[in-house]
DNA sequence: TGTCAATATTGATATCTGTCTATTCTCGAA
DNA sequence: TTCGAGAATAGACAGATATCAATATTGACA
């Protein structure tokens, strides 16, 4: 009776120096999607968006605290990321939530929580 | 008539100049939990535990073609972050999803998505 | 057309992080 | 108790990124 035997007695756990199932799926896609979310910034902006409805940039530098560049910055990744949507009002740019963008983003783990 | 007259007649969104609703909250934390979700490899580690049940950490190198060291980095983060269980069965280290850690992690992009 | 304001882009820099090698730690077994 | 194997830690380094200052772009309006 090995120790491996014991284990897959005692135990549902794969026994060491098995062939794991290996999923496929993009993860480098997903990864990339989570990250633009994983960020305190960001996090904030969202939060300011989804309490807010549109929301112009010009009104995000006071509560964040950090230059118009760098905001601008941020709003870029969100929307390549299809976090937020993006309009066009003369000199201001309006921003909202992309919920559909955002429950892609979300998928991911979603899936993770429905196979466990 | 004010362009911004125009913008609260014509849509729901704030004018230029408005004082944001800043909604509570620890962003801070939020992403860094969700940092530790927001990699490729660490993702690709967790849709194999969740695929495979209860791993033991010695038979993820192979699929992921990464030292052990660097392995074990990740499982680390996974597990500080809550995303992941840990059992040591004599010299072996057996990894589990767990999946109230990961609903914690994941809390944040679901009340984006309930607030909108 | 010319000017001003809001936004976007560029370039530079400091910090963070994923990876490796080398080493240490922790068990089980002889 | 000693040896060997799996896991964890430490230190180093390359690549990514958040930020800012400076500049360019775009659109409204006189």
């Amino acid at each position: 009776m090995t120790v491996c035997d014991n284990l897959l007695a005692e135990t549902n756990a794969c026994p060491p120096g098995s062939v794991l199932i290996v999923p496929e799926g993009d993860d480098a896609r997903s990864a990339a999607l989570l990250k633009v979310v994983a960020d305190t910034t960001r996090l904030k902006i969202l939060r300011i968006i989804a309490a807010n409805g549109s929301v112009c940039a010009c009104d995000l530098e006071a509560p964040l605290g950090l230059s118009q560049p760098t905001i601008s910055h941020h709003l870029r990744q969100l929307f390549d990321a299809g976090a937020v949507t993006k309009e066009k009002r003369g000199t201001w740019a309006y921003y909202g939530i992309n919920a559909d963008g955002l429950q892609e983003i979300n998928a991911p783990l979603v899936k993770l929580l429905s196979h466990s």
